[in-house]
DNA sequence: ACGCAACGCATCCGCC
DNA sequence: GGCGGATGCGTTGCGT
């Protein structure tokens, strides 16, 4: 223990600041993002419904880049060593 | 202080025990998972893929249930309210 | 089936997008987040450390808060409930 | 093709069901832990207080002292920051 | 040993 | 004000 602690000090205050303020603005577009359901709510939205639709547009297309990189990885596991026995 | 407090403590003492108690069984299932994975590797079997394949199969049932409640909510949506302008 | 259907498609899309465009922002924050984090660690810093002290922090804010807002309830109760900053 | 490759067939598929079997086990203890959290909730106990002290008690008296003693010296370094290279 | 990913936990918000 | 669901955090385990 000693002086490279101290000398950290201020280099720490700046990291804490800085994700600080980044977390700031996430919670702000968070808040954005609950304005905007309340909105489309009061325009006779159903909000369950318009969660559902997001999320499985954001789903479709995990799956898409997942597939692409299964596909690689059987192709490699074909080329390769998945089964010794079968060798 | 007196008789609740050390009814209570019992009670206590045996919740606490219970939760340990199961979450012991888990990690020793846990354990007995790694080792199946160790075995198939040991016999040849790429633990990636095995994973993988894991995976999968739980997610493509996952999915299934999922568009099942999907189906359930568009359906009580169309018949209920999900947009009063269009009504 | 008419316009009517139609100006909610339209809302719908316009809707869906609004909330994809703030996700977006949101999810390309966070990798800030995280940029700083590794870039904290890399200078030696313990992220889980770090992670805690912002934690208390925020807490801490809270607290601040609800003292603060405590205090002035407690103010205006003396005061008659005329005053709006405890001037 | 030929043999070798069914043989391989039927040992992945045993390794996959065992490993599905293990899963599915180790998840209906899951459910069984959350269920004595909720049983003990209605009998009136806090659920937070109840994980806190399976917590405490699972954890290492020694890694305690040591995270807490570290968190204190982060915490004096960001109020202090008051040395640049040596105490 | 590090970084990544999945799981479970704690928190918060909306609903009842 | 309690409850359930959704979101974000933290932890643990896995692969590299």
């Amino acid at each position: 223990m000693g002086g490279p602690v101290d000398v950290s000090g201020d280099q720490l205050r700046t990291i804490v600041e800085r994700i600080e303020h980044v977390e700031k603005e996430i919670s702000e577009l968070t808040e954005g993002k609950r304005e905007i359901y309340q909105e489309a709510k009061s325009n006779g939205f159903d909000p369950k419904v318009l969660r559902e639709i997001v999320r499985l547009r954001k789903q479709d297309q995990k799956e898409r880049d997942e597939h692409e990189s299964l596909l690689e990885v059987y192709l490699r596991a074909i080329n390769g060593a998945c089964v010794s026995k079968a060798a």
